[in-house]
DNA sequence: TTGCCATACCTCGCCTCGCGAGGTATTATG
DNA sequence: CATAATACCTCGCGAGGCGAGGTATGGCAA
């Protein structure tokens, strides 16, 4: 996995995955790189500081909870702005896809 | 159009683009706008330093040449290097966009 | 009890690279 | 003669992935 290709699309998955339902840290992580078959390979050194940043534009929102088992989480939703930035970003990436998908296809 | 997607696709593009025929730097920047249907804006400071990575690392070779018009020129080719990292990034791409559109596919 | 692994959070610094801005020179147009 | 288009180039800023490192807790096995 490129970290280019990886640094274009990582704002819209995490917006995609905590629209889905609220989600901590480490959770994130695996739920990523189990669900695309080990195309992504999230570090923590990557996720921790976007989360940061996603909840610092106003897109996601964290509170802490504790666990069953005594462990503290910092869990994650969506906000209705992240909402809006998802649509938006989704919709560029269809854009984007397509436009390459037009000049690869031959050699794909 | 996002820099980082542009950043995650802007070599594959330009080798896919001088696999069909040499291109001279000045005519990528054209083409890639004119074909992408404006979802692709490169700049002259995007393209050349990126043309002079690509020739660095051995899969485009440029050759100086005089056109009718008196003008110099500077024609992209791919190598035969290129044309395997072109065949490896366009995988890489296929398998990406994959796991993205199954993440994003009900927001978009 | 003592390790050790998994969980769960975090930061720091290196490195890469798009691009805005700026530069040079030539040819074509009006 | 001035302006635009062609055609090449560089510099410096800023953003952010990630390797490496750190802290703390829970659970399990020896």
């Amino acid at each position: 996995m490129e970290r280019d290709l990886l640094r274009a699309v990582i704002d819209p998955i995490i917006l995609s995955l905590v629209a889905e339902r609220p989600l901590h840290g480490y959770q994130i992580v695996k739920e990523v790189n189990d669900r695309s078959n080990g195309v992504f390979r999230f570090k923590e050194g990557t996720l921790y500081p976007c989360l940061h940043r996603l909840e610092a534009a106003g897109w996601i929102e964290g509170r802490w909870e504790v666990a069953d088992t005594g462990r503290t989480r910092r869990y994650y939703e969506i906000t209705k702005k992240g909402r809006k930035v998802l649509n938006e970003e989704a919709g560029q990436w269809k854009a984007l896809s397509t436009a390459v998908n037009a000049l690869l296809l031959s050699h794909v």
